[in-house]
DNA sequence: GTAGTAAGATAGTGTCGGTATCCACGGATG
DNA sequence: CATCCGTGGATACCGACACTATCTTACTAC
């Protein structure tokens, strides 16, 4: 297909799918001409991935870039694969300082919780470090090694499930792309889930504490 | 306390705190002459506040003016501000068509959990049910009613432990400032927990599938 | 008095993620 | 065979966003 196909077909504008072959996120098609190329399946199929990490997952075109890279090795392992992946596309730049008992509390619930397959350099292990260090600075919050751990047992279940749903059968590509995209669009469907079980159970005690008059 | 000691204390540069009195976010303090005003707790409560919003939630500053402006309406019951900061906190602006199938799916996980106070109108309910398109969509995933039953099982449990740690006999200002930046912060907590599950459970099953020779 | 800084207003900056324009030309169309 | 639409490719431009810098006036502490 020609890309003005590609585009429509991807539902993107064709100056945005232009945009994207220029900053190297979706591979040039096989030119046929002077002024002509092809694009297949592939190049659908990446450029879906692009948008929804884009526009579901709100990951920065930079960081896309470092993904594409990942993706399109194809010596690199899925597991490594994934690694990458992770420590990209999780939101929020926040570099933040934290105060030094934080790491120990993030590993005290890694420990408690068995995950030891957790890469020491994780930037997710870093980042949710500065988090605890915020919740534990000024303010009403505060996230003791107890909360962090239920937290965790909650998180486990989906981790779980969901790594167990992935076929690992299929060729790489596909497993990398289901996964990719399963835990983004999935982290936002968990995330708008538990938004509305607050609206439902506040509601709930609201109207234990002030009952209808009558 | 005067701007500049404000601005030092919530740790954030002057010129943004004079932004965020200028765009209304951070109500002004009491003149106490032609040159000069006083800040007091209340407005590094708010700054800080904001700030989280800001830095950890990634909340659109002109989001925070709708979510101030509740809570700063003193006759808004918490139940009714928090709505209100639930349907602008949560990312992404995606109005996103959607097949009309979904918002039935949704609904019908609604019902299966016995979810029957969330409101018709919840911003949440639309934009899950756009992600739901998402999912059926072209693509590799999908989202049937049992999948989302089960993603709402666990959220089920955050969202009741969480609802049941708010003291719900401090008074308005506190109850609603520590339901606002816990939702926001601990919701990031616990999507870099998954993150970190998945890195685990993942590299279990590499293991397994491709185990190391010898 | 005089140096320092406050408040307040106005204008400017950098980044991000696209859009729009332009060009030269090849393939489809009549 | 003439035309003209649309292509690939390059470059320039744009609007939103969240700040940031500057400038002015005047009080206040020394």
């Amino acid at each position: 297909m020609l890309v003005s196909e590609l585009a429509e077909r991807a539902d993107v504008p064709l100056a945005t799918v232009k945009y994207y072959l220029r900053e190297g996120l979706l591979p040039a098609g096989t030119t046929t001409g002077p002024r002509r190329a092809e694009y297949d399946e592939s190049h659908l199929r990446r450029l879906r991935v692009l948008r929804l990490l884009r526009e579901v997952g709100g990951v920065p075109v930079t960081s896309l870039r470092e993904v594409v890279q990942a993706l399109d090795d194809p010596d690199l392992p899925v597991h490594d694969t994934m690694t990458v992946v992770a420590d990209v596309i999780t939101a929020q730049p926040e570099p933040a300082q934290q105060r030094p008992e934080s790491l120990a509390i993030v590993d005290a619930v890694l420990a408690a919780m068995g995950w030891d397959d957790v890469r020491q350099e994780s930037v997710d292990r870093q980042r949710l470090a500065s988090l605890v260090s915020l919740l534990n600075g000024p303010g009403p919050l505060g996230a003791g090694i107890e909360v962090l751990t239920f937290y965790a047992q909650v998180a486990d279940q989906l981790a779980r499930a969901e790594i167990a749903l992935v076929d690992h059968s299929a060729e790489r590509s596909q497993q990398l792309e289901q996964m990719v995209t399963g835990s983004v669009v999935y982290g936002q469907v968990f995330g708008l889930l538990r938004a509305l079980g607050h609206e439902h159970h506040h509601a709930q005690v609201s109207r234990e504490e002030a009952p209808v008059p009558g």
